[in-house]
DNA sequence: GTCTATAGTCCGATAGAC
DNA sequence: GTCTATCGGACTATAGAC
């Protein structure tokens, strides 16, 4: 659709943004104090506070980024695999997205951090998320994978994703890279022409 | 081994921990403070602190009941599956194990809450957890599985737990009942002699 | 052992200067 | 638009009565 970042967010929003996916990446959801964002963020609390007027605006707005980024980096991810033609097929969207729900790089903490601080803050900011992971099943059930094989898949990347925000995580890297690499040839099932 | 409900604890504690629990699970970890606790146990707050002096002790108390729970239930599950004999069979515990941590009843909201809160509060609570998550992938690799549809199938269970804890789990009842069955059934694999 | 009362700290939000 | 200063509230933890 739109190559558009982040639908209406200023670049300034996005530091804001950044900091505070720090904070509850590194020191738990409990250090998400407004001070402790302004001060990693390098502003006042009052500047911060004009961006969002309240915590829970705060909250509202990491989930909402974790959702854009997680579509941003599928759209692309797709993209790069299946340069060319404008759709790429549904096996190559799932994967995409699965494997931009686990990629590791700078992004990755992010990745559940906006979850886990809204969880610990208010279970119900977690509803837009709720919709998006039916979504996400539904595609995965919609190949010609049964239903269960798609489910416990889905599960996988959750899991992983879950166990590595909390630090929790029982792999060794070649460990995770060989079990990622199994989830998506699995996806991709017989078709494994992707460049990797 | 033993058939003592949890090793040290008095019922008293218990009561506390429950109404923790209840709480982490209902309003999110947030709404975990001294005051909701003791209100919700229904003592005062002195008497809370009179039993876990510090609010770090109870998220401590928190993991450590959570992880005796486990294997509480672990315990129980293999052997009602593997009546007789002294030792059941690795493939049985490890169901068994498996089986705990998705157990949809009285307990379950307990299983993560623990973690949860103890996330929120101070992630270093979670060590615990950390070695305990690393045993339970070795016993599954241990099967003959190989390792990375071994690895699949415990993040599996973590996704689930997790995705319902945070009320994020897409399946419908019956969903669930035929994910949760395809998981036992691959760990059990060719020997599905199961009373289920 | 369990409760009440209170001390001390930290956080979220507002008001107003620049 | 960004900052400083500050209010009011909620929280953890302690001291001491019963």
């Amino acid at each position: 659709m739109a190559a558009l970042e982040s639908s209406l967010t200023a670049p300034c929003v996005e530091r804001l943004l950044d900091a505070a996916e720090r904070l509850v990446a590194d020191r738990g959801a409990a250090h998400l104090t407004l001070d402790a964002v302004a001060a990693e963020a390098g502003v006042s609390k009052g500047g911060l506070l004009y961006h969002f007027p309240s915590k829970l605006a705060l909250l509202q707005g990491m989930v909402k980024r974790h959702i854009e980024d997680l579509d941003a980096r599928a759209s692309s991810g797709a993209g790069a695999r299946w340069a060319g033609a404008d759709e790429p097929p549904a096996r190559y969207r799932v994967a995409a997205r699965l494997e931009a729900s686990l990629a590791k790089s700078s992004a990755h903490r992010a990745v559940g951090a906006a979850m886990l601080a809204a969880a610990a803050g208010d279970p119900s900011l977690l509803e837009p998320c709720r919709a998006r992971y039916r979504q996400m099943l539904d595609e995965v059930t919609e190949l010609d994978l049964d239903f269960e094989e798609a489910a416990i898949l889905h599960l996988a990347v959750d899991g992983l994703m879950i166990s590595e925000l909390l630090h929790l995580s029982p792999f060794s890297a070649d460990e995770r890279e060989r079990v990622v690499g199994a989830i998506l040839s699995r996806v991709m099932k017989g078709k494994q022409t992707h460049d990797r």
